[in-house]
This record gives structure tokens, sequence and C-alpha cells, in this order.
DNA sequence: AGTTTTTATGCAATCGATTGCAGTTATCGA
DNA sequence: TCGATAACTGCAATCGATTGCATAAAAACT
């Protein structure tokens, strides 16, 4: 096994001293351009790496993000830290992932993890059932940035990266009403989550602006599952007055519930006009494919991270900016439509 | 802002040595119980946390295991990821995850992160194009043990877990025989990959067990994306003898093909039976529901860490294990229900 | 030539936890 | 009662990089 170099072993190879190397590898000012160099070229035959635990140790900074995340496995969640391990690589930030699970419980875990490993700033999707931000002080109280995207939680002190979640759920119930949809009924998550509770405003705006009366015992609140689909067919079938439209949260959960309309005999779009949210791949690969919001998951983390890192490096003012909002937009396939253009 | 406390603190408020806090708190053995309890609880009420940085650099341990992953939107890889951090969690390890987006490229820059992070080890599922394992050579040299699961390259100088891949392949393309089909097409991914090139191997042998034939053009190499099921369902179009079976390497991609198929006119099972792989809930939110394998994800990330850990702690004698064959299990469902029983 | 700036570099302390070795007190056996 | 062993605790060095301050050398100016 090898030695590990130090900036130590350099300066005694060159006969300069430690604190001079420090600064050349650091590209400080004062250190002559032709000593850089030299430095440099050695430090790379020597094979040094940086002990990112001393820097860390000597500079108060670990250079390193915490996520939290309720579930990495959507297509959703995976684009959003690509992004964010973009933009970290390229500032040279490391990466912490976490899961809550949709937990509470789980989440307060992590927080905690993440508040022992020292993390330089954090970046939270909320769980499901989250109740309050009680487990986030910690940061706040060290003066730790804590910024919030999608799942977001409205905090003074933070910022939040979001889409309009009320236009939205407006442009698609909007959309739905447009097919002739009349009786729209629309299952969603937790009501907690803003996320969810914004898209039923937009659906009631939509309605109410179109003159349907809002029914609700046509919203149903779940937890967006595998099994969600069986059981919202199981009160469509038990309801007098079957629904012509169906707005599902996300796209999976739509699919699933596409799947069971089929199979219990409702065709779509025709009996039933489905649109979903997210835009999903899968929502490509479905028969019929189905209508969405496409959501800039990519980007979304990119701003996360940068927008953070900026805040560490004292960019900017802390409270400028409290709320980034994204443009999302509304992707219209087969599964909603029902009238003329085809 | 709060200043952090350290072991000094406790120690100046307790009138001790910093040695005797550091190792009351790690609970050595020749510090007095009585001691042991006053300084933990000392240390509770002052808000002590340790600084791993310190730590690190003194016990040059970075309790970090680097993780680097083809892609985490996928339900297999997320389940992989928890079963990693639930036990990453329990042995106070953090995980740093990647993803190498399917390019060999990206994987080479994340392993080199990952070395510069200092990772204590290394978990990896290979990328499509991976063609060799030179990026991960820093890693032996330096004594940092590597495990690769499911996507894996054999090495003899670390441990691969896995499911038995031939044998699932048999047992999925057995099945579909047995269901009546003689003309199966396979769609898989690149055959550098373990996992694909043994499936094929399953499907081949379960043929030849049948008295089939074994059809170069029915086996389709792709990138198993969202557009493979359309570009595939062009190919059959244009075979005089289109298959009456599909063996698909993975469950989005069977579901894309399935559509595709019942787009072009085919009818799912009855003139095409279709499988996948992977049991991803997708699998049975869609319609038909879709035959599949059953992975352990969970449990193999689960293993994976422990497996790991144990080595580093030098529990294991280092080439004790090479591999680790967890098991699979098929799971029949409708896509490929074509005989009596129903 | 003498003095002031500028430019480069070095010295030495510091970050916080760990640990080999030594020292102190308590316990024990004879 | 006295030396011996055991049971605790402390001293001080160490891990590797960073940085305020001082200093030396070179350049610029009068």
């Amino acid at each position: 096994m090898e030695k590990e170099i130090t900036i130590y072993d350099i300066a005694k190879q060159l006969n300069i001293s430690p604190a001079t190397v420090s600064r050349a590898l650091n590209d400080h000012p004062a250190i002559n351009n032709t000593t850089k160099s030299l430095i440099a070229s050695t430090a790379r035959e020597m094979g040094y790496r940086i002990n990112p635990f001393a820097s860390s140790l000597r500079k108060k900074r670990t250079n390193t993000l915490g996520v939290i995340v309720p579930r990495l496995n959507s297509y959703f969640m995976s684009t959003v830290l690509a992004g964010m391990e973009k933009e970290a690589n390229e500032a040279s930030y490391n990466l912490i992932i976490s899961q809550s699970m949709e937990s509470f419980k789980k989440e307060i875990t992590n927080a905690r993890t993440m508040f022992d490993s020292r993390v330089d700033g954090l970046l939270v999707s909320l769980a499901f059932d989250t109740e309050d931000l009680e487990h986030f002080e910690p940061f706040l109280k060290r003066n730790i940035p804590l910024l919030f995207f999608d799942r977001v939680m409205s905090h003074n002190q933070s910022t939040s990266i979001i889409i309009d979640n009320v236009r939205a759920g407006y442009e698609v119930t909007n959309h739905l009403i447009s097919q002739g949809s009349q009786r729209i009924m629309h299952v969603t998550g937790s009501l907690k989550r803003n996320v969810y509770a914004d898209r039923l405003k937009g659906y009631q705006q939509a309605l109410s602006e179109a003159g349907i009366a809002y029914d609700d015992s046509l919203v149903k609140v779940t937890d967006l599952g595998m099994d969600t689909g069986q059981w919202v067919v199981q009160q469509i079938q038990e309801m007098p007055l079957p629904p012509d439209g169906l707005f599902v949260a996300n796209d999976f959960c739509a699919v699933s519930c596409m799947s069971a309309l089929k199979r219990a005999g409702y065709s779509v779009p025709q009996d039933v006009a489905v649109a979903g949210f997210n835009n999903d791949p899968l929502s490509q690969v479905v028969e019929p494919n189905l209508t969405t919001i496409h959501y800039p998951g990519y980007e979304m983390g990119e701003i996360a991270v940068k927008s953070l890192i900026s805040h560490l490096n004292g960019v900017s003012a802390s409270h400028a900016t409290n709320t980034i909002i994204l443009r999302s937009e509304l992707i219209v396939r087969e599964s909603s439509l029902r009238l003329s253009s085809k």
C-alpha cells in the first residue's frame, strides 16, 4: 500500500515551506506563477491528493451538501438529483443523499444525521406527513442555509423552489373541462403538502370559472400508491353518477387508475378522460399516452444547488430571494383527448 | 450563532482532561463507568457533537462509503439504496451516492471524486458501456475495498453480489415456452453487462432444451429506453414470421413494448406473450399486469453494505467470499398467460 | 545611493479528536 | 504493614492544511 503524499512531502521535495505549497495549490495571488506551476506539476507527479479532513477541520467548511428527499425512485427525483450533482461537482461540493421514505420520523433522523455530518447546507423535499419544521431548527441556529424544493413549507429564513402548482392544477382541470368533462374527480396526496394542496386549489378555481359546482366527494386523498387505482375505481363504481374526468396528482398513480378503469370496463378517454402530473417517461409508454404536466426537474436541481452555494459564498443578500418559481407546462396526449382535433 | 462545543469545553467544565472525555465518549474500557455517564450527560447538556473531521484526520478513516450507480430512477435502485442506507446508518457510516448516467466516462469521473473524498469503501453497479475496471485501480492500490452489485465484472480482488441471471432468464423463457410461445424475441441491453449477457444465456438454454432453434435475429440489443418499444414493434412488423413471445430485460421497457404492440394491433398475451424483469411496481399497474422476475433489491443493498463494512473491520478473511448470489423468483401475471389456468 | 513599495515566501499557531506512554490512586495479598 | 497489581486518568504528540504576521528580496522612486 502506497504512502499518502502531503503538502509537507511536496515542500520537502522542492525545498520550500508547506505554507507556500498550500497557497500555490489554492491559487493564492501572493504566489509567483512560476512557483505555482512548479508546485502543481510536482504535486501531480507525486500523486498528491488533498486531505479533505485536515482542510475541513481548519477551514470549518465541509464542502458537503445534504439532500433529503421522500424517495429516489421516481424519474422526477432522479432528474432533480442529476441536476444537483452536476452543479455540486462543478463547485466541488459533495452530496450526501438520503430518503425519508415519506415518513416524518425518518426525516427527523435524516436531518439529525446531516447535522452531525456538518453539511454546509441542506436541500429538502418534505415527506408526506411532515407536520412542522422543528427538526431543522439546529441548522438555522447554526446559520446553515436550508433550501426547500418541490415539497416545501414556507419559512422566512429559507428559500423555496417550486413550480406554480395552482396554475398547473388549473391548466389540467381546464383542459379536461375543455374536452367535455363535467364531473372531474381529483386523486391526490396528503394535503399537508403544498404541491397537492395547491393543485387542488387550481382544480377548484378551474371548476368555479367554468361554473361547475365543487363536489367534495370527488376529491380523494390517497397515498398515491400502487393500489390506489384499484381503490379509486371501486369508489367510482359505487357512485350513482360516475365521473367523466380524472386528474391524478402523479403519473404513476394515474397509470394505475387508467389500468384499473380499463379493467372495470371503462374506456379512456371516451368514458373518462385522464390526466397525470410530472411527465414521467412512463406517461409515454402506456396506452393511451398520458396527458400530464411537464416539470423541469433537472433545472430545479441545478438552481437549488446554485442558489444554495451562492448563499454560502455570501453572494446573495441573505434574504433577497425567498421563493423561486419555475415554469411548468401542460402536455396533452391521448388519455384526455375526446374532441375534434383528432 | 452558537459556539461549537468541543471535548475541551466538556473537559474544562468537569475539570478533567480531554483525553478522558474522548475515551469516555468512545466507550473505552479503561474509563470508570461513573465518569462515563457523567461525561455523557454533560456532553448531551452542552449540545456537544463530535467533529468528524478532526476524528477522521486522526483516525485516517472517513466512515463514508461511496456508491456509484447507473441511474437512480428505478424502483430497483432506490430500493437497493434504501437497504444500503439502513445498514450504513446502523454502523454509523455515511453514503455518498452518484449516478453515472450509464456513461463510462462519467463513471470514471465519479470514481475519481469518490477517491478524492477518501471513501472507506466503494459500492459499484456498472454503466452500460463500461469497458474495463482501470478507473478503480487507485482504490485497490490503496487497499480500499471495492464491491460490485447487480452489474458486476469479475475481479479477483473484490466481491460481487448478484442474482443468478442465467437461471432467471431460463425461467422466464421456459415459462413463455410453456405458455405455447415458439418464436420468442428477446429485447435486452448492452451485452457487455453480465446481467444482460447472462439472461441471454438462460434464454438460449431454455430454447435449446425445448428443441427450439436459436435465431439470432430474434435477439435485439437496445438501450432499453423509452423509444425501444416503438422500435421493436417496427422490427416485428417487418418480419415475415412475427414472434409470439417477448422477453424484455426490464419492466419499463417491457411496458413500452406492450404498449407499442397494442397500438400496432397485436393483443397481449394472445398474439404475443410478454415478460419483463425486476418486478417494478409498474408491472402491477399496467394492463395487462406484467409477468416478471422478482429481484431482492433491499436485501441486496443490505448485504452489500454489511459485507463491505465487515471487510473494513477485518472480520472476513479478505478473499473469503468472492461472489454472493441472491435468490430471485419468477412472478407470473396476465401478460404471459395464454393457457388453461384461467 | 538611500529609502520606500511591492512581491514572495516562511514561521508558527491553530482546527478537534485520538492514543501511546507515564503517572497516580486504590485494591489486594501475604 | 508493605510492595504489587489493577484501575483510572492525564500529558503531549500527532493527523494535514490553513493563515495572520513577519521577513527577505527585488523593484521603484527620489
